[in-house]
This record gives structure tokens, C-alpha cells and sequence, in this order.
DNA sequence: CGGTCTCTTGACGGAGTTCAAAGCTAGTGG
DNA sequence: CCACTAGCTTTGAACTCCGTCAAGAGACCG
């Protein structure tokens, strides 16, 4: 894989000749056409995805047929099923491309052969966790208190780029609520604000 | 602090003696009595808590003055506020103690030089931060798909030692339900299964 | 154009909230 | 050992937000 890429995945790591190899031998490029599925609900998943460019997001089905989305993930962004990649379980979500993408791959193996070779790597993943964590717990403070009209707000003030790249019933399912109601809200949102 | 409670904390890390040093010298103990909060929404975050035993919440206040408890943490669970502790910033939540409790502290400086020394420590609380976000996604999917009736019983299936040391208004607000509905929800239950 | 996908609008229903009051329970002190 | 209190849980009635179902209006693409 170019160098050029890998520059572009590990900005904050400092690194080496050598470490760019190992790194080009176990990260591939993927082209991806919108509407595949890359992590499919009930299968095992291998692989975790870092976001080039292009747009993807995780969703789930319910038992009733509901589709509910976890995640959007835009440029400079990883995504996977964690239960899946982490744990070695079936995968709980699908993984969908909602825009032609280009991505990098990263398998369960290639990862574990570079956390053994390659603390800073390690160290790099550490913070992605982290910042994750956070917003995890940020996310869950607004799934619990604030109304639709509310989450919607922030949701567009927070993700103002992923919002001009997918359709409103994605994002009605990212928040939990129908598309008929995330209709009104906007209507009514457009009106206050004129 | 004492050998014993640190190969408790770090069951899963081959601990050389100097090591163990090293980590006595950064965590501390602390006793801790029900209702005290260790982390008030707002004020800076310096640390982090192991629970040796008794059991700790997380929770915010919103603008109506309404609590929404975040996050249980009972025996061998990690509690923070995270934006606070890992990106500096004041905290959005506070820690309360629920029950009288152990805690091992560790704080940010602490935990800054223990990973510069120990590259095991890494990889540890890398591994529990996947095992977090794994949770966190699945709470995710939990708090879009289900009931508040089926939330109640994943949540007493999935933490039936947390069910039994709080109560119930805690339950409630930690499932984004009132406490009124949460009672009814348990007199149907209580019904439909006799 | 014609078809499919997306967004909007309306009428109705239901899950859960709100507010107020009463019933429990456990801890405290006489 | 009982009485009192404070905190917790339950119950009821009215209300509200959001979901459901169904239909229509745009928008996009071959």
C-alpha cells in the first residue's frame, strides 16, 4: 500500500522506514460501491476499517425488521462491529458503504502481528479508545435526557459534515426516532428559524 | 498500598516485583461512604477509581434539574467521568458512592508514568477499553431497539448483582424511564410470571 | 417520461410522563 | 419495643410526545 496513505491513517505516530513496511504489509486498500455490506449481522467479523474517504455506517435489525443505526463513519474515521472484532463474536450490527468509499483494511491478525511489534501502535490505538469512550458516554447523556428536537439539534451542530451526506431516515434511526417525526421536527424548525 | 489488592487489580498482568512497586507507588486507597461524590459535574477530572468493593453510580443533572444515571460500577469495574479524565476537560457527570466502598485511585499523573514505564499496562487497559466500547455499542443498540419494559429485563438479566445493590429510581433513570413507570412495568412482570 | 426512492402530511392510537396522593420500609430515638 | 420520620415505591387520572398507517408530493435516474 502507498506511504502516502499510512502517513495519513498514523498522523500523531513518528514513523520509521521500516515501520512503514510492516504497516504497508498487513493494511489493504479497499474500493467499496455504496449499498454493499461489509460486516454482515450473525457473521464473524475480520476486518476493522479506516475511512479514506467516502461514507459508511453500522446498523442493526431488530426482531421486528427495524433498522436502527449505531454509526456513521466519514473520512479519518475506523469502524467496525466491536462485540465482533474484539470479543471474537458474531457480528451484532452490519456494516453498510453509503457512498462510493475508499478504504483501509485492518484484520484481527495484522493487528495483533503489530501491537506485538510496535508499542507506539499500541499507544496510538489507546487514544483512539479513548476519545471513543468519551463520546460513548457524551452520546448516551443525550440519548437519556434530551427530547427529539433536541437530539436532532445537536446532532446537526456536532456532525454538520456527515449530515449533508445521508439521508434523513438514517439519521431518524441514528436517533432513535421515525422519519415521520424527524419530518415534523425539521418543518418546525425551519419555521421558528424564518 | 498492598500487594494483595494490586495482583487483584491487575489479575490479568504478569507483575515482576520492582513492577509492583512501581504501581504501589500510584494507586492509593480510599474508603469511601454512601453519598459522597467523588467527581461533581463541571469541576476538573484527576481520577480514576477501581472498586475494590461496594458499588459506585455515574449520573448528570439536566437543565429541569432531572438525574440520568450513566453507569454502575460494582467489584472490579473502573469508573471516570472519560471526556474529563482522558481529554482534560471539566466533568459532565458526577460519581457518587452508593454503598460504603473500597476504591484504588489512580490518577492522571499516575497513570501517565506507569504507562511510560510499563508497556504492559498498555495493553491491558487497552483490552478493557475494546471490552468498554463493546458494551457501549451494545447499550447503544439496547437503548434504540427495545421497550422500556425489555430494557428492564435485559438489564436485570445482564446485571442481576447490580439489580439487587440499588434502587429502583436508580434503575429508572439509568434506563431513561421515570420511576412510576418503572414500578408498573415491575407489578405486570411480577404478574405475568406467577 | 415512468418507476423507484425519499420526504411530507394527516388522523389516530399507545407507551410513557406528569402530578398528586397514599402506602411501605427501615432507621432513630424515646 | 413502639412511635416517628424520611426516603422509597406504588397507584390513579390526565396528558403529551412520538409511532403507526396510509396517502400524496417531490426528486432522481435510467
Amino acid at each position: 500500500m502507498e506511504k502516502s496513505l499510512i502517513h495519513n491513517i498514523f498522523k500523531e505516530v513518528d514513523l520509521s522506514e521500516e515501520k512503514i513496511l510492516l504497516l504497508a504489509n498487513h493494511l489493504t486498500k479497499v474500493n467499496c460501491k455504496k449499498g454493499e455490506l461489509l460486516i454482515k449481522q450473525g457473521e464473524s467479523v475480520s476486518n476493522k476499517y479506516f475511512i479514506y474517504s467516502g461514507c459508511l455506517r453500522s446498523f442493526f435489525i431488530d426482531e421486528q425488521g427495524k433498522e436502527h443505526t449505531l454509526q456513521f463513519a466519514i473520512k479519518e474515521w475506523w469502524i467496525s462491529d466491536y462485540p465482533g472484532y474484539f470479543q471474537g463474536r458474531k457480528a451484532i450490527m452490519n456494516i453498510e458503504c453509503i457512498q462510493d468509499s475508499i478504504l483501509i483494511k485492518l484484520t484481527k491478525n495484522g493487528r495483533d502481528i503489530l501491537f506485538n511489534n510496535f508499542p507506539e501502535l499500541e499507544t496510538f490505538f489507546r487514544l483512539k479508545f479513548e476519545n471513543t469512550i468519551a463520546s460513548f458516554q457524551k452520546r448516551t447523556i443525550a440519548s437519556l435526557s434530551y427530547s427529539a428536537k433536541e437530539k436532532y439539534i445537536q446532532f446537526v451542530n456536532t456532525y454538520a459534515e456527515i449530515e449533508q451526506n445521508v439521508r434523513n431516515y438514517h439519521i431518524a434511526s441514528y436517533l432513535g426516532i421515525t422519519k415521520e417525526s424527524l419530518s415534523r421536527i425539521r418543518k418546525e424548525i425551519a419555521k421558528g428559524d424564518s
